[in-house]
DNA sequence: GCTGTTCCATACGCTTAAGTATGGATAGGC
DNA sequence: GCCTATCCATACTTAAGCGTATGGAACAGC
């Protein structure tokens, strides 16, 4: 609704880093050549989004803890005087980046399944789409690791909440009983997590694709049931 | 072998904390009350286990970004002098107390396994012990969201791949495939990360004490295969 | 082309933590 | 009972980061 650049892109026009050469120059010539350049590469001024998003472009590379105002200042090509113009403290950065995320969180992954009606099919489209688009899933994979801050919590809650309620009703719609619809959701998405954290580092004998695509489909059998009435 | 300390206690007779207390007295008076205190509550004086165990208590309850020399100083009514005569450094510390935890971390958790031999039985077993015993994998976890760390990352790498190596030959044991087995030891593991993971904060509504026991339940019935051979 | 709002730079103080230097205390060997 | 190796306290220095204060630049409006 009110924003429309890709969550996890890394917006090459704010990269202002270079200014930083400039520093060291004389106060006026410094000030007319950084603004001439920022200009040229982007609008001149930064808004509140502006930071939201580079928050979130640096959850995605570094982690929550990695969001500091003075390295994302430099990395903005600003010093923190124009970040405590926007906001009052680092605190709501993190608040307002949170809120942009779970806002545009839901059509990125589930969004493009409306279209496929059969449930088990759906369900074999969401798992290849979670095993081969991992970029999007970066952020909630970092915000997991910072379940324990106070503004993460919350909103990763909401979000896994919709999420297994999304998972259970589409097995629910696999023919499987309530209980067991709610139960393997919780099984599924927890694999889902722990694919994401264990990805990075356990691929280290580099998953051969082939495998990788075997392992895929063995989640798929193993997880959705096969008919919702047995074979007739 | 050379530990026989619970890896996840808090070693209550470290805490001289209240030392802190006489810091600002007169030299002498100081040193003998904090030296006779420290006496009373344990023998005096630490060694790097120590304080390599104290990290690994810091890094179940507080992750390993906690683990700061001075805080732990603190923890454990020393200075940081004690510290820096012990390690050169604050890595060399999570150095040793990560190798204290790879060397104890095998029999806490598959030890207790060996004596069953059925392998359907012994992966029940496993998953029971896993479901329950939550406190030892605390660290695991922490561990795993600390997996960007040039130190971490090569422990949880040979930890994790034991572990898969335990699950898949159990999984091929009941009559799984090999690739079938390694498949599904993947997925059974990350499942199990994500359940550390999600544990925390998505265990909100409390679930229920009888619903989980179902969950758990219904996880072994779906990754256990049923029989070696299809029912005859 | 002047004015006021918006945005930013600079300089400052405060806090926490890493690491160093050095002297003092303690324990154990003798 | 001294003496030496072991262990620790104190007092620095350095570096990062949060937050504040204040003046200045840039832009929009007329």
């Amino acid at each position: 609704m009110d924003v429309n650049v890709p969550q996890s892109s890394l917006n090459p026009v704010c990269n202002r880093s270079h200014t930083i050469l400039f520093r060291t120059l004389p106060y006026g010539y410094t000030k007319a050549m950084t603004n001439a350049a920022a200009k040229t590469e982007r609008n001149g001024r930064l808004s509140a989004e502006d930071w939201a998003q580079a928050a979130l472009d640096l959850i995605a590379e570094q982690g929550v803890a990695a969001v500091a105002v003075e390295p994302l200042a430099r990395r903005l090509g600003v010093t923190k005087g124009s970040f405590y113009w926007h906001f009052p403290s680092r605190d709501a950065l993190l608040v307002a980046a949170l809120e942009r995320w779970e806002s545009v969180e839901q059509e990125t992954v589930f969004g493009q399944l409306e279209a496929v009606s059969d449930p088990r099919n759906r369900l074999r489209a969401l798992f290849q789409l979670v095993a081969h688009e991992v970029k999007p899933h970066k952020i909630y994979s970092e915000l997991l690791k910072a379940l324990d801050h106070p503004a993460v919590g919350p909103v990763i809650g909401r979000v896994s909440q919709r999420r297994l309620d999304y998972l259970s009703a589409s097995f629910r719609q696999t023919g499987l009983a309530r209980t067991d619809a709610q139960h393997r959701a919780r099984l599924a998405y927890a694999a889902y997590v722990g694919f994401l954290q264990l990805r990075l580092q356990l691929h280290n004998p580099r998953l051969a694709h082939d495998e990788f695509e075997a392992y895929v489909e063995h989640v798929m059998d193993t997880l959705i049931p096969l008919v919702s009435a047995p074979r007739a």
